[in-house]
DNA sequence: GTCTATAATTCGATAGAC
DNA sequence: GTCTATCGAATTATAGAC
C-alpha cells in the first residue's frame, strides 16, 4: 500500500467531509438533506451526527475552508511586498482563475452565505491599510495612474474575475457554449484582465 | 376612495404575491416556509393554497418575474437600433444599477435558480445575432476598436456592473461602508463604466 | 373566499444493540 | 465505530365547516 491513500482508504470522517462538501456546495444548506450526505459518503445518517454533532456544525466547517480559500487569494494578493501593481493583478486573476475553474461552485456559495449572515471579514479595511493600497496611492501621486476612488480598482479587478463563473449557467446553456470553449475563454481572460485593468487605470 | 389601490386595498392574491416576492428573494425557495408567506401576507396557510395550488407554481410565478426583468435589460440594449454603442453601453448600466438599488437580492436570487434549473435564455444566441453585435462588428473593422472577442466584452459590462450588488455583503459588513456610500459609489459608476469599457475598447 | 384542524410526509437527531 | 429503528418537530397540502 502506499501512503498516499486511495478514495477508498479515506476514514470515515473524511467521506462525510468529501460528501458534504460536494453537495453542500452544490445545493446549498436547506436543500441538501443530511440523509444524502450520508448516502453520497457510503455510511448511515447516524454516523454522520455521531461524528459531527449536527448538520449546522458540519455545515460550518465546510463554509469556513470556502470562505478561508476565497478570502486567501485577494489576502496574498494585497499583502505582498514584494511585487509591482501589475504583477498583483496578474497574479490574483490567474489563482482566481484556476481556482474557481476546479471549484465553480464555490463563489455563489460564499457570497449566498455572507449575505445570510454576514462575517467579519472586513475586507474593506484589510484592503484600506494594505501595501497593494499604498502602491496604488504612490502611483496616483507620481501621476502613472488616473485619480480613481481605490475602492472601484478592487471591485472592478474581482467583479471581472469571479462574475463570469456566477454567470456561467446563464451564457453556457443548451451546449450552446461548450465546457470546452468556456475554460478557454476563461484562459484567455487570464491575459485579457490585467491589459484592460491598464487600460482603466491609464485612461483619463 | 381614489382609484390606485392602497396597500391594504390589495387583493388577496395580491398580498399573497407580494409577500412570496419579498421571502422568496430574499431566502431563497428552500430557506422560505409557506407559513411565513401567509404570515407577511396577513392570511391564513390554506388560503395559500387555494390561490396557488402549491409552493412550487407560487416560486415560478416569482421567479419568471425576476427573470424577466433581468433579461429584459440586456434584450432592451442589444436590440436598440437607434443607439450608437456607447449610448448602449451607458443605458445597460444605468438601467441595471437602478434596478438592483431598488432590487439588491435579485441578482443572487436568478443565478442560484439558473444554475439548479438551467433556462432555455439562449442568452448568447440572442446576443451573437443582435444589432449591438453588428455594431461591434463593424467597430472592428473599421479599426475604431481593438480586435476582441465579442462575449468578452458583453461579459465585461455585465460583470461591471451587476458583481458589486452580488459582492455587497462582503465590502459592506458592520458599517464598514454605509448604505449611503454603497449607494454613492454604485450612483458614481453609471459613469464610470461606460468609460472603463471605452478604454478598453480603444487599448491595444 | 376564508378559516380551523389535521393528514401525510420529510427531516434532523437520538436510543440502543452489536 | 457502525448499524437499525424510531422519535419528535417541522412542513406542505388538504378536508370540511362557515
Amino acid at each position: 500500500m502506499t501512503p498516499k491513500a486511495k478514495k477508498t482508504d479515506l476514514t470515515t470522517e473524511q467521506k462525510i467531509i468529501h460528501a458534504a462538501r460536494k453537495l453542500f456546495t452544490m445545493k446549498g444548506y436547506e436543500a441538501t438533506k443530511t440523509r444524502d450526505i450520508a448516502k453520497e459518503a457510503g455510511i448511515n445518517l447516524a454516523l454522520l451526527n455521531y461524528y459531527f454533532r449536527s448538520k449546522e456544525k458540519l455545515f460550518e466547517i465546510i463554509m469556513q475552508e470556502n470562505v478561508g480559500q476565497f478570502m486567501q487569494v485577494i489576502s496574498d494578493m494585497v499583502n505582498n511586498e514584494n511585487t509591482s501593481i501589475n504583477e498583483k493583478i496578474e497574479l490574483l486573476v490567474n489563482n482566481y482563475i484556476d481556482m474557481l475553474t476546479r471549484l465553480p461552485d464555490m463563489p455563489l456559495f460564499v457570497m449566498n452565505h455572507l449575505k445570510s449572515t454576514p462575517q467579519r471579514t472586513e475586507m474593506r479595511e484589510r484592503f484600506m491599510g494594505s501595501y497593494f493600497m499604498k502602491q496604488i496611492q504612490q502611483a496616483m501621486k507620481k501621476g502613472e495612474i488616473t485619480t480613481i476612488n481605490p475602492m472601484n480598482i478592487m471591485m472592478n479587478i474581482v467583479s471581472l474575475t469571479i462574475f463570469p463563473f456566477i454567470a456561467k449557467p446563464m451564457v453556457q446553456n443548451n451546449h450552446s457554449l461548450s465546457s470546452e470553449q468556456f475554460y478557454n475563454l476563461m484562459q484567455e481572460r487570464k491575459k485579457l484582465i490585467p491589459k484592460w485593468i491598464d487600460a482603466m487605470l491609464k485612461s483619463k
